[in-house]
DNA sequence: GCCATTCGCTACGCTCCGTAGCGTTGCGGC
DNA sequence: GCCGCAACGCTACGGAGCGTAGCGAATGGC
């Protein structure tokens, strides 16, 4: 999220570099085109006409228009802030998958995940960046959000944290990109209150742990 | 599953007409290739030599690759069989989860879904077509199994299937197309019995409906 | 055996990929 | 202010695939 600068900024920030400011032209561009027509019609040529530079700048830079993607894919994530104590595990659950639920519905990040999916299978070095980048952000936010949880006393202290990851954003993505349902309103709070049963502590100790 | 024929048919069947056996060489070399490099590399000049076809004779009878794709897709999520009544509405629920979980993983139909999602966002023919033919049967096949165990007494009647069927796929293929993780074992009984607490009758009555 | 259908084949024009070579520009150090 | 290097622009490739057109040949229903 640092690519276009801030109007707020001060006025007398040194001025960019001729390096930085072709990249930021490329990064601006793809995120144009991406919001336009997704990966599938993105090209390396479209974005460097748009961009104003030449092809053979963006592969000294990129690897190919997949790399571009995750860059920017990445530029997004990166903006996202922890969740924060809202003194209630339900709560705070919800407000961090109904964040995630916003930024794929609201910006293009949704699209550029579309695009990027059948990728992620093909390209193992991207796959590895994705998961560095995305999925472990969401891990680690997750065992944030799980353990203040238990802190309190109101979640199991049992709790498999990458498999209440996997259930809690598993069915965002399953609607983003296979069963095409509304990306919105309750949907976060659905999902949190059908697994809240079996986080909290009591009940019958089944062999569950997630 | 009927474009190779059974060797344990009669032999004696009518031989098959030019036009079909045309339509089987294409399907059968669609599948060869997609086994070996995924959608992402398949290309219909390729299925066409494997084939022993004329490139335009694919163009006459599918609009491109991606719906070359989603017909050996569909031809292979139609065989798939209903769950049985095992008397036992998580015995059920692990039944049909996992049969999913084991055909993303021993057939080439994991590959062929990480392929074609980036093209169900791009093509809305392609999406509605993957859509009525493979989202709305394991939505159905949802509805027989939680009607069956709310017969039973077991399940809530006030369940939503469109949600829970999102819950129990969700985390599938989440794992699958993104973060990666193994897609066997014990996966479809850790899905199936976190949700289990909030579809079982009886206990608190929050504002939950999946 | 007739004749419409279906298929094979060749030949396009097009887009995009990814790379190479070389001239040109900007930018920091001195 | 000058100089040298790094970064960039530009042109030109060869290649893969796409999707279409035209026409002749094989097929199979009647």
């Amino acid at each position: 999220m640092t690519t276009t600068r801030s109007k707020h900024e001060p006025q007398n920030a040194p001025p960019l570099a001729r390096s930085e400011r072709t990249r930021i032209a490329i990064l601006d561009a793809t995120r144009e085109l991406l919001a336009e027509g997704g990966v599938a019609t993105l090209t390396v040529e479209g974005v460097a006409a748009r961009a104003g530079v030449a092809k053979t700048t963006i592969y000294r830079r990129w690897r190919g228009k997949d790399e571009l993607a995750l860059a920017v894919l990445v530029d997004m994530v990166e903006s996202v802030t922890s969740t924060p104590d809202l003194g209630d595990a339900r709560r705070e659950l919800i407000r961090f998958v109904g964040k995630a639920v916003k930024i794929l519905n609201s910006t293009l990040m949704g699209r550029v995940m579309q695009g990027l999916v059948s990728d992620l299978a093909t390209d193992p070095e991207l796959a590895d960046a994705f998961r560095a980048r995305v999925v472990t952000l969401r891990i680690d936010e997750t065992r944030r959000v799980v353990d203040r949880g238990v802190a309190r006393g109101e979640l199991r202290p049992d709790i498999d944290i990458e498999l209440a990851h996997e259930l809690l954003f598993g069915p965002v993505y399953y609607r983003l990109l296979l069963s095409g349902g509304p990306l919105e309103g309750r949907f976060a709070e659905q999902i949190v209150d059908a697994l809240m049963p079996g986080l909290l502590v009591g009940k019958t100790t089944r062999r569950r742990r997630a």
